[in-house]
RNA sequence: CGGGAUGUAGCGCAGCUUGGUAGCGCACUUCGCUUGGGACGAAGGGGUCGCACGUUCGAAUCGUGUCAUCCCGACCA
């Protein structure tokens, strides 16, 4: 391709709607366009690194004997409804109205689809195991998209659905596609851990995701993810999931007797902490939260956090987030109190399901709420002062220097960017929807699932974030747009442009990706543009040529070798 | 949903306080000159100043509303 033909505009400078490197990268060298919020145009060195990225995808699902095909991007309600997602899964799907009124929704995962599919085609044992994928662009009305690529709200994603007899049939398919994921993103160039994740409230199901380390000293850390790992087992997973073994700490308050203190002003478990003159970690925090509508009071020593998602689970639930004060005040007022956040403890609160950590079973003369403002119970005791609820569960968040469940080593954590996502779903879309074959013994049942993402655009991104430099992107090889480009220092030198041409059109013959730069540009220019662009080999025709010398540039290193043109192109050709 | 900020040419910005009919750099067009790290000179083209209403003889500028974009937050008691 010419540089001459190429439809690309760099800019000189960076966007300013732009915060994270591989959005500014990537619309400064002219890789993408954005239309509307969360929303962007790739241009055509974007597709091509799509397109890269997508048959890197594709000879791997399909070398992992899943089948490609296509589902449309529109989708009716009814199939929402079946499965019972039409009403939980928020304003994240975007929904739209035929002209016949009838209620659509553009695509934003395709379980349904896929169950409809397999319920119509598949009716006996003999056709499974199968795994179908499709590559597609997806639309989820993000709350807030960010990031360029990174968070977006339309882009390009990879989904794959297998099929299966039984459970052992989906660990198969399941391991199958872990290994097909490995293969992929070190296909690209990216360096993933797969780390265990959340997998929602559905009892027994396994869940993990890709993630790309994020470099901790990166300006703006692109990583939306926190994943703790174990420094010696290997253990890692997202915070939403992550569990650690109780870090020691003083859990007896050594009150020498249960009463009601004032405790002015003490809003904050650091103020009522400074205020007794004791550690947090013998206080009890207690926290309101709303699931799915409905008010749960969360007990946690003070000293550690709530993970929401964790609390969320315990009560199976869809969706949640902590209390307003008008709502506090509501459940106050209903059972006689009025204390305000600070001073809330579950002694006496009506109509309010309760959930305790692990990390308060064993306090002993504690201190915690008792819902009258100023006030704290100070000496407090299960068991005497106040009922432990019944449920007991791990809702907190674990933290950096816990110890690792598997083998007691300390956990890390760092930011991670989920550009994958492996799922066991079982029978949930299946037997909502109905969706059964006839097994060996003649009996209906329903399909065992697994669902399996690859954020196609988002890995590009990642690969942005995690390759680059200063003067710009370091495309890896396997998905660069193109694998070299040819400058000819000077358009006024004939010996320049003729020898420019000749490697040009060798590696053309030799089907190399290859670009020249045959514009009307200062050297400057082209050679900013090139490292901008992050082409991983330039091949630049200078002056040396008198001497039948060229320059070889590696954009990954930045480093430079004196060759001859020959060797250029060898050097092209045995890659 | 809450808070903050910003909307002026394709991109980056100034002008607004103190109203008088729009400017700079880059990019683009033409010519000259230049060609190893984003040159230079000359001449050009391109903007209903986000939108609407209002105040005024007159609004990019003041007021109200609205839309959009960006950032932060969405309550750890």
């Amino acid at each position: 391709m010419r540089m001459s033909k190429l439809f690309v505009q760099t800019l000189r400078e960076f966007p300013a709607d732009a915060e994270v490197i591989s959005h500014k990268l990537l619309v400064r060298a002219g890789y993408i366009r954005k239309l509307t919020n969360g929303v962007y145009n790739f241009l055509p060195l974007m597709w091509r690194v799509l397109k890269k990225v997508e048959n890197i995808v594709r000879e791997e699902m399909d070398a992992a004997g899943a089948q490609e095909l296509l589902m449309p991007f529109v989708q009716p309600s009814e199939l929402w409804q079946e499965s019972g997602r039409w009403d939980v899964y928020g304003k994240e799907l975007m929904r739209l109205q035929d002209r016949h009124g009838r209620d659509m929704c553009l695509g934003p995962t395709h379980e349904e689809v896929i169950t409809s599919i397999a319920r119509e085609g598949i009716r006996s044992y003999k056709q499974l195991p199968v795994n179908l994928y499709q590559i597609q662009s997806k639309f989820r009305d993000e709350i807030r998209p960010r990031f360029g690529l990174l968070r977006g709200r339309e882009f390009i994603m990879k989904d794959a659905y297998s099929f299966d007899v039984d459970e052992e049939g989906l660990d198969k398919s399941y391991e199958i596609m872990a290994q097909a994921y490995r293969n992929i993103f070190e296909r690209c160039g990216l360096e993933t851990k797969m780390v265990q994740s959340d997998s929602g409230a559905i009892g027994g199901s396994v869940s993990h995701e890709f993630m790309v380390l994020v470099n901790e000293e990166a300006e703006n850390n692109a990583g939306e993810n926190d994943v703790f790992y174990c420094t010696k087992c290997g253990y890692s997973a997202n915070s939403n999931h992550a569990v650690s073994i109780l870090n020691k700490a003083e859990t007896d308050g050594k009150f020498e007797k249960a009463e009601i203190i004032d405790t002015p002003n003490t809003h904050s478990i650091e103020e009522l902490a400074a205020f007794l003159n004791i550690p947090s970690t013998v206080i009890c925090k207690a926290l309101i939260y709303v699931v799915d509508g409905k008010y749960v009071l969360a007990l946690i020593r003070g000293d550690r956090t709530v993970e929401e998602t964790k609390l969320m689970n315990v009560f199976a639930g869809n969706d949640i987030r902590i209390a307003r004060n008008d709502e506090i005040e509501e459940i106050m007022s209903a059972s006689g109190f009025n204390a305000v956040a600070g001073f809330i403890g579950p002694k006496g609160l009506k109509n309010i399901e309760m959930v305790a950590d692990e990390t308060v079973k064993d306090l002993k003369n504690f201190v915690i709420g008792c819902n009258q403002n100023d006030k704290h119970l100070v000496g407090a005791n299960w068991g005497i002062d106040i009922e432990l609820p019944k449920k007991i569960a791990d809702i907190r968040l674990v933290e950096e220097n816990d110890k690792c469940v598997d083998c007691g080593a300390e956990l890390k954590v760092t930011k991670g960017i989920e550009v994958g996502n492996i799922f066991k779903l079982g029978t949930k879309y299946s037997k909502a929807m109905n969706a059964t074959f006839t097994d060996k013994d003649g009996k209906e049942k329903p399909f065992i699932m697994g669902c399996y993402g690859i954020g196609i655009s988002r890995t590009a991104a990642a690969a942005v974030e995690r390759h680059h430099d200063e003067y710009g992107i370091k495309w890896p090889l396997a998905i660069a747009p193109y694998t070299v480009i040819v400058v000819p220092v000077s358009d006024q030198d004939e010996t320049q442009m003729k020898v420019a041409e000749e490697i040009y059109n060798k590696l053309l013959t030799a089907n190399v990706e290859v670009l020249i730069d045959d514009r009307s540009e200062r050297a400057g220019v082209k050679l900013k543009d090139a490292d901008l662009i992050g082409i991983p080999y330039r091949i630049t025709v200078g002056k040396t040529i008198k001497d039948n010398l060229v320059e070889f540039k590696t954009r990954a290193t930045n480093l430079v070798e004196t060759v001859t043109p020959d060797e250029a192109i060898e050097k092209i050709l045995s890659l």
